[in-house]
DNA sequence: CCTTGGCATATGGTATGCCAGATTGCTGGG
DNA sequence: CCCAGCAATCTGGCATACCATATGCCAAGG
């Protein structure tokens, strides 16, 4: 090891136009809330690439991998279309997320540090009294919800959840705000915590999927999602 | 109804050059069972394009939607490399698995008609003698998860786990051909149908789990993956 | 005023050519 | 004989031009 090496680092972040395409796009859709407003959903190749100063085929790229991906349908010589789930899909989506998170329960259950415990009471013990700080904890939520799958170290979970985040977020966000929902969503943190913390993988994992199937039927049977 | 009215052709949908290309290339990297061989793993672009009598551009956009789907990784002015998962990737991927695939048995248990129920006797019964019958046990014991995530009847999960597939029946043909664990995998078989036939949802859901773990657990301590 | 056929236009699909970085191999000096 | 250095070449990235079809407007015919 030499002792005069350079932290090169090279983050010199030049990525290739289509990488960039694909985040400016990703982070745009996910900036607009699809499914609050009535907002356009129809793209057009030819302005998106004036506007982004790129020529088409980085764009196109770009829009074939958001289309892989499911937040994005281009449909030749008609448009491109920004994906707003059915509720049938969302609903699903609940189910996919229940499935992998309590998987990540589980893993963080036999692996979680102390560091990661701390965490998570970070993440949730502010909230015991939930009606003070009803901003915040929407957001904390979701990231109580992140923290357990990172925890869980399973790469694959994350990128899969990553995928589907924006969509659960806004679902979340959505239903949150319902005060009873919010105290009784803390209280199941709590719980969760407790499991992780004391290696219980079997019930962490059960209490995790049955806070998220919670989730899911609260939406099924009160959110209506426009179509 | 008219007497002479015309057969009209159903749609002579013919697809976009660059979705073809996209299933040509996924159906020749499954074909080539990437970790069997020490096969070559690198493409190139101008190759490809001759050889599927196309242009650069919408190959390029397969690939691109291969890369997002991590089957393939471009990089730039070196090539484009068939992606051989690590150890690491793949112990991740089958958990993975095991968590999509418990939560299709837990809905499965709640859902299953009788046909479905028939469908999983069918591809489970006949392999009890299962020395008499590796050849197709193999191939069964594939389509046996497969049948459990369709009946579970979340499009998201079959969609994700087809993803995941070419990799995981790699791994599942890999290790089913010692004889004890197609014996057991057999067993565990029998018993999830048991438990998605009587509705047991938490048993069948458990079971699942502790049957693909057991699988991880294997491959983690006998498999060894060449990089 | 309604129907109908066609033309203008919008929009994604594809082909092609050039660019720049990376690789490879040859050559000339040591 | 070895190796540094340069140049030809390989390879993906990007821009541009052209193609094909779906839509919508409009005019001609009834």
């Amino acid at each position: 090891m030499q002792k005069t090496s350079l932290k090169i680092v090279p983050i010199g972040e030049s990525q290739s136009l289509k990488a960039r395409a694909y985040e400016a796009m990703k982070a745009a859709i996910a900036a607009m809330n699809i499914y609050d407003d009535t907002a356009e959903l129809r793209l057009d190749e030819r302005d998106l690439s004036a506007r982004f100063g790129i020529s088409r085929t980085p764009l196109r790229e770009a829009l074939a991998q958001l289309d892989q991906e499911g937040l994005v349908k281009v449909v030749a010589r008609r448009g491109i279309f920004i994906v707003r789930k059915t509720k049938a899909e969302i609903l699903d989506m609940i189910t996919t997320w229940a499935a992998l998170e309590s998987m990540s329960a589980r893993l963080a259950a036999e692996r979680a540090t102390p560091e990661d415990i701390a965490e998570l009471h970070q993440l949730t013990d502010p909230y015991t009294d939930v009606d003070r700080h009803m901003g915040e904890y929407s957001d904390a939520n979701i990231r109580f919800h992140q923290a357990i799958i990172r925890t869980g170290g399973n790469e694959l979970i994350k990128h899969i959840t990553d995928g589907l985040f924006m969509h659960v977020r806004a679902i979340r966000n959505r239903t949150i705000f319902e005060k009873d929902r919010a105290k009784r969503s803390v209280a199941d943190h709590k719980k969760i915590v407790a499991a992780i913390e004391e290696g219980n993988a079997d019930l962490a994992e059960k209490l995790v999927r049955e806070h998220t199937l919670k989730l899911r039927a609260h939406v099924e049977q009160y959110v209506d999602i426009p179509s």
